[in-house]
DNA sequence: GCAAAAGTGTTAAAACTACACCCATGG
DNA sequence: CCATGGGTGTAGTTTTAACACTTTTGC
C-alpha cells in the first residue's frame, strides 16, 4: 500500500484507508485485502493506497475503494488521520481512514493482480494486521458504535425493505448489547424515518413479518437511542 | 504557512493547523496569525505550518503552536483533515486541523518574525482567511459545542477556581443560548466533577458567590447536558 | 436601604425501563 | 395442533423543563 520515501524528506505520501464493514452471520465484518509486498507480504490490512496528486482525500478514498475491491460510491465518513513518524516501515506516510457501513451481499468483492485475497474478517477475530490498522479498525468500530445512536447510517447497510427484527438484531450486534423488543420499536417508529411498505415476509414458519423501508437512505443526523 | 510543491508530483506536504478558542470579554474567540508571504501575505490564518519529516503530526502541532504563538502543550483533540486538491494555491498540501479551548489570560501571546501580527478575533466578525481556514474555523466551532456537552473540555478554560456563575456564562456562550440558573446548577453538581473550594469571591456589590474547582482538569467523556 | 448577583425547590411533562401474553403462519 | 417468531400496552421511575423569591454583600 505504499512506496519506499526517504524518511528526512519533508514531503510525506498521503494515503487513505478505508475500514468498511458489513454484517455477516450476525457479526461484524471488516474488508481486508492481504498485501503481496514486503515487509507486509501476506499480511492483511484495509484496502488502502496513496493519493494521487490531482484528487482529493475524498475522490482518492473512492477511487482505491473501487480498484481494490470493486465496491462503487459508498457513503463514506472520515474517521481520523494516522500519523506516526514509523508507522509505515517505507517511510513517512500519513494516512487518513474513512469508514463506511454497507450490505454485503450487494457488492460483488473483486480481487485484483495487486492484492493476492480479499476477504471479509469478524471484527472478534481479526488477523494480524499491517501498519495501525489495527488501530484503526478499533477506532472505525467505536465511531461506528456512536454513529448508530445519532444517525441513520444504518439505511446503508440493511435491504431495500427490511423487518423491524431485522434492525434491531442490526443494532444489537453492532452494539454488542441486546435491546428490549417494545421499547426499540416505540422509539425507532417514533423518529418517522421509516414507512411500511405494506409488504409482509412470507413462507416462514411463524407469522409474517411487516416490511419497512427508510422515508430516506440519505445518511443524516437522527437521534436513535438515548 | 506552505512551501511551493509541483502539484503533478505524487508527494504531497502535510500541514497541521490548530484552532485555538479562547473566551474574550464572553465572545468566543480564536487566535489567528498574520502571513507575510504571497499570495496570502497580510491575510489571516490559523497558525499552524508543516509537519517535519521526524514528527508526528501530534509532535508538530505542539511544536507549531509553540512557535508560531508562545502557547505550550494545550490540549488538542484532532478535528479533520482538510484535502481539496486546490486548496493551497502553492501545491498539493493536505492539513490536519486540530482544536483547543485555553484561558487567554493564563498565555502570552508572543510575536515572530516569521508572521506580522498575532490576534485573537470574535468567531462572529472573522476577517477574510487564507485557505479554506475558515471552514476549519466552522468545523470546529461545531465540534467544540458537541464536545461541551459531553466532556468537560471548558476545564482548559477557566481558572483554577471559578463560581457557578462564570461556567454558566461559558457554557451559554460557547453554545449561544440562554440556560435556566437553578436546572445548570442541579444538573453540573449531579456530576460529581466539581468541588467547592470554600473560598468566596468577595469585594462585589452582591452576595459573594462560592468558588468551585473542577475534581479533575484532565479532559474526559461526562455526559454534561441533555 | 438599595442595587446587584447568588442561591435555592417544586411541579408537570416527557422519556425511559421493565415486563408477558396473544397472533398468524408453515408444517 | 404445535412450534416459531411477530406484534402489542402499561405502570413505575427517571429525567427534563419551566418558573420566582429570598439572601448577602458593597456602597
Amino acid at each position: 500500500m505504499t512506496k519506499p520515501v526517504e524518511k528526512k524528506y519533508k514531503f510525506a505520501v498521503i494515503a487513505v484507508d478505508p475500514i468498511i464493514f458489513s454484517l455477516i452471520d450476525n457479526q461484524l465484518h471488516v474488508l481486508l485485502i492481504k498485501m503481496k509486498k514486503d515487509p507486509y507480504q501476506d499480511t492483511w490490512a484495509a484496502p488502502g493506497g496513496l493519493v494521487g496528486g490531482d484528487e482529493s482525500l475524498d475522490e482518492a478514498v473512492w477511487r482505491l475503494t473501487k480498484d481494490n475491491t470493486g465496491i462503487k460510491d459508498p457513503h463514506f465518513e472520515q474517521l481520523s488521520t494516522f500519523g506516526e513518524v514509523e508507522r509505515d516501515p517505507f517511510g513517512r506516510v500519513v494516512s487518513v481512514a474513512y469508514l463506511t457501513l454497507l450490505n454485503a451481499d450487494k457488492v460483488e468483492i473483486k480481487t485484483t493482480q495487486e492484492y493476492g485475497e480479499i476477504r471479509w474478517f469478524s471484527v472478534k477475530r481479526l488477523p494480524k494486521l499491517a501498519y495501525d490498522h489495527r488501530d484503526m479498525v478499533q477506532a472505525a468500530v467505536e465511531r461506528l458504535q456512536e454513529r448508530l445512536l445519532e444517525s441513520n447510517i444504518v439505511a446503508s447497510l440493511l435491504a431495500e425493505e427490511f423487518t423491524l427484527t431485522a434492525l434491531q438484531v442490526v443494532y444489537e450486534t453492532i452494539l454488542g448489547k441486546k435491546l428490549d423488543k417494545r421499547n426499540f420499536r416505540k422509539k425507532i417508529l417514533s423518529l418517522k424515518i421509516l414507512k411500511k411498505t405494506g409488504h409482509q415476509e412470507l413462507f416462514k414458519a411463524n407469522r409474517p413479518a411487516e416490511l419497512y423501508k427508510f422515508v430516506s437512505k440519505r445518511v443524516q443526523p437522527v437521534e436513535i437511542l438515548g
